[in-house]
DNA sequence: TAGGTTAATGAATTATTATTCATTTATTTT
DNA sequence: AAAATAAATGAATAATAATTCATTAACCTA
């Protein structure tokens, strides 16, 4: 197995995103990467360990590349509420970018989990990074104190994840990004509004 | 292929969902079910057409169950906040209930697609009993005018299903359905839970 | 209880694919 | 340009599991 990341080693990578995102992982074949690719079968062995080994490698390459923004998109805010319409902007236009990769984290989540446990630390990173959000609105007075820190960043991850995964069911008919805003306010005011209370 | 509903049948049923929900439905085998449920590999094809038809079967009938359930509970409240709060009450209860059908409606939706697109409905079926409620608090007036009904019911339903796969990637230790309240107090409240005050 | 019918078995078959590796082709070195 | 090394090939192998079906067991019924 080679270890550089060579030009072939990304075209693989890229055909096996194709191949994974149309007909899921369990039910693609090494053949039809390989033929995506325009290679041999025998090739992917050279750059790869076996097939789990290219999901697995798929997954941490795009992994990487994603979290750098998505941290660069939350410095670029200053307070709590810009730092999260950031990074709910940035985690959109994403995978807006990427179906393929959008389909995968998607799908295979699970599986990856039983293939390499540390797939887990991935999600955390994202959660962690809403804590900091969560805990900086807290205490700039823009959040309240009553929240249940572990149950809001589920919360907030979920329902962003819930709207890709609708996007994607609709084969990313309509513009993802647009949604951040409505999302943002619904995070932060509720279905209920904003009350306004009048006192004299 | 027997068309009956026997003790058998549900016996093989519910032996798959335990071994789907430990393996993955890709990585179970027939004879694991088959051993499970203490009969010849040969006899679950008198009641499946095959595999794929276990999983759908399974899928079909968990679900009938629990929309009934939901239903009901929407339909015991009478406020449109009484409904959601039934609602997510009602879905985190069942989950819990059962851990096999939660995980396998987190791991394998995205097959089932392929298998049996009908299997979209199911989803669109939770959204409208959303839609109904969100628009019923509008005419009351407890939530706002300006939603965008097609975003809110999937924000509401992504963040219980994030709320359920944290749950179920901690192997369901903590309990689940006291999240149903803090939850509903997310959405009707937001993050902001500030008032805007106005002295006179 | 003999004869007939239905249910269940599980070993054998079939189908599918991941993986290997002897061979070929391309590239580099001397 | 020969020799040496590296890269790539793809047919053959090996492994796995879904599915079938000839056979056996269980259950009726007259």
């Amino acid at each position: 197995m080679r270890k550089n990341r060579s030009e072939k080693y990304h075209k693989i990578l890229t055909s096996a995103g194709a191949v994974f995102a149309e007909f899921g992982f369990h039910k693609s074949t090494i053949s039809q990467i390989a033929t995506k690719a325009g290679v041999a079968d025998g090739t992917l062995y050279l750059y790869f360990k076996n097939k789990d080994d290219i999901l697995y490698q798929f997954i941490s390459f795009k992994t990487e590349l994603v979290f750098k923004k998505m941290h660069a998109a939350v410095e670029d805010g200053k307070t709590a509420e810009a730092k999260l319409r950031n990074l709910i902007r940035c985690h959109l236009a994403e995978f807006q970018n990427d179906k393929h990769m959008a389909v995968i984290f998607q799908s295979e989540v699970r599986y990856l989990r039983d293939i390499e446990p540390q797939i887990k630390n991935i999600s955390k990173m994202y959660l962690d990074l809403l804590s900091e959000i969560i805990e900086q609105g807290q205490i700039e007075g823009s959040m309240r104190q009553d929240l249940f820190v572990g149950l809001v960043k589920r919360f907030i991850l979920g329902a962003v994840e819930g709207v890709i995964s609708t996007w994607v069911s609709a084969q990313g008919r309509y513009d993802l990004v647009s949604m951040a805003d409505p999302l943002v306010d619904l995070y932060l005011t509720g279905l209920r509004g904003a009350e306004i209370k009048i006192e004299s």
